[in-house]
DNA sequence: AGGCACAGTCGAAACGTTTCGCCGCCCTTA
DNA sequence: TAAGGGCGGCGAAACGTTTCGACTGTGCCT
């Protein structure tokens, strides 16, 4: 029955209000005390646009320590048409988002450089497709001042929409949404970087675990897989292109169905670290070494990357720095500066021991 | 020169506006549109708290698609005090917060049930110990229903003035604030778990490395070590308790003073799995083979704490759970609803490969 | 002495909502 | 036919800011 009310200014509060919840005070409050106009104290505690004399306005800061002020930022948003938050827009990859080891390298990324520009984080929680148009809502609700897609799928429409509304947005990963900021990897370098690593090592018989194809690094780390070798006239197979949906498990089964393939190939790239991991597990059940028998590679040098056994050979992606340009780059825009659309962020190779000189052929 | 607005809104807008920014259509738009007042708009749109004709109620509904309104949930948030959206405030572990495995399982464990709740997260980045007092502010300053506070410092006051301005407040982990709502787990039970499967295998030996001293769960988990050690009357020995800052790196070099130790433990409890994955880096380097040599035990069971080599024997915590019972409660404190100060969860013993029988005494 | 610039201050509008009090209308019901 | 009660709708206040236009002195220049 007891209503506690936790915010002034519902209606409800002017009621019955007083005692359970001691009012919020606000900027009038502070006028009132002190006797000056509404207008004064912002001036004072903004340095605003007028100037204060400095007796008002050491008068005013005291006040307001005294009476425990904390300006409201909704209010200020209302007027200024500013957040100081920016959305974080994960990708829609089903249950358990925040745990796909990419994602948090990124969000970390992003969340660094936002603390040191002073801006909040806001989650967005609500990604099932079905919930497409909530997102957009959601992106123009006011809150947020500008918008970072992480790997968002080709399907996700919220970035056009906030693109056309003028709300700054840049994507992380390489969905290269025409005229869209976007902060991506050069995935061919990084597959050149692990095949012509493989081949020196003696490898010719090298497979393909590709990800989730309704993702542009899954398309473009196949396509210069395909590239590679067909340019360098290496031995191919349909079998040795298998789907693992960037996910360990799809890794696993993926790398199960590669297995039982008639012709086995010497090593296997796989487009991300997630399905290597996974890869190396189902090589491990069915008896076979890793690196020995089979060489794996990854891709993303995610924090799991080294935990592995053996540790993955993998391409290290510069993701904590793209995290932080977008950041950057959300807030050129919002000053109205020229970022460029497209930056390139370069790969390296992190040699580890999941991968070795192949075995003498067996056949 | 040429000012590119985002936002409807701003006085200056209202200058030169128009070309560069179609501004956003309110609910007043629709309500010239149609001729009707603002406030029947409002009702239609939101079945409000007036009824209103069904005629009306679809011409809105039309006009409203039509115009492309979306609403704006600041002005929304100004009047109801609400905003649907809860805040997150990490731990403060310096740089990278983000990649602690365990922040990782806390925050995704929010994030689902928040998802699942229709609320937004609104993560808190600024959380250098200097910026204490910038945290109180941005909680009261409106943008936020309540907040959640992920494994908390003992020093972090935000939870206190949260509470003391009745903003609903929850806390994962055990810093068992007065008076303040806490999902935390029983970590004597866990310590319990780990130590009487240590001495089932035949371990009397046994070390214990130490998280951050600050937080209750280090201090809980060395206390029920030290108790068990006492009340089981095991050899003990000043050396065997080393701290390790609850990261991989204290953990290594915790794992390291151990070992130049002159009399060694045949067991080390680690009190999470970050530093059992150092110490076990450590054991490597040294030649020392885990289990064999020295069995190894974690705390938390992160994401990564089965891809470790050997996979670690851990204490789960059911954090995901812990996470979306903390949304709950600061939903439930929404309504007004009693929540129970102190909610333990039972942690469980999870036995992979890095314990095994010790080694017969060399002494 | 008149005019001007400027500092310092105030009042009020505006931002986009929600919701309260009020009013007129039509339909009952006595 | 008068009283009463919904229903459907309107206008306005309120939320807490920022900032514009206007006003009043004061000091300086001509």
């Amino acid at each position: 029955m007891a209503e506690i009310l936790y915010n002034k200014g519902t209606r409800a509060s002017k009621r019955f209000d007083e005692d359970k919840r001691s009012m919020a005070t606000s900027i009038k409050d502070i006028a009132k005390k002190l006797n000056v106009s509404v207008s004064t104290v912002s001036y004072a505690l903004n340095g605003g646009p007028r100037r204060v004399s400095t007796e008002v306005r050491d008068r005013v800061i005291e006040a307001a320590k005294d009476l425990g002020y904390r300006p409201n930022r909704v209010a200020k948003s209302m007027v200024t048409g500013k957040s100081r938050t920016i959305g974080v827009v994960p990708p829609e990859i089903g249950e358990d988002v925040l745990l796909s080891p990419y994602l948090q390298l990124a969000l970390n990324g992003v969340f660094n450089a936002a603390g040191k520009a002073n801006q909040d984080l806001m989650l967005f929680t609500r990604l099932a497709e079905s919930h497409h148009d909530e997102i957009v809502t959601t992106i123009l609700d006011g809150r947020i001042d500008g918008a970072i897609f992480i790997a968002p799928s080709r399907t996700n429409h919220g970035v056009l929409v906030a693109k056309e509304m003028h709300i700054p947005c840049v994507t992380i990963s390489n969905s290269q949404i025409e005229g869209v900021i976007t902060m991506s990897v050069a995935n061919r370098t990084g597959m050149n970087l692990v095949l012509n690593y493989l081949v020196k090592l003696g490898h010719r018989r090298i497979a393909h675990i590709a990800g989730r194809l309704d993702m542009q690094d899954a398309i473009e780390r196949l396509q210069a897989y395909s590239d590679f070798v067909g340019d360098n006239r290496l031995p191919s197979d349909d079998g040795w292109v298998v789907k693992g949906q960037f996910h360990p498990d799809g890794g696993y089964r993926a790398m199960k169905e590669l297995l039982s393939h008639p012709s086995l190939p010497t090593a296997v790239t796989c487009a991300n670290d997630d399905m290597a991991i996974g890869a190396i597990r189902a090589c491990r059940e069915l008896g076979f070494r890793v690196p020995e028998d089979i060489s794996i590679t990854g891709f993303d040098m995610t924090t799991t990357s080294d935990l592995a056994t053996p540790a993955l050979t993998t391409v290290r992606q510069p993701i904590a720095e793209m995290g932080s340009a977008a950041v950057a780059a959300v807030l050129a825009l919002l000053e109205d500066k020229e970022v460029p659309v497209h930056t390139v962020f370069q790969p390296t190779l992190v040699t580890r021991s999941s991968t070795c000189i192949p075995k003498k052929e067996s056949k």
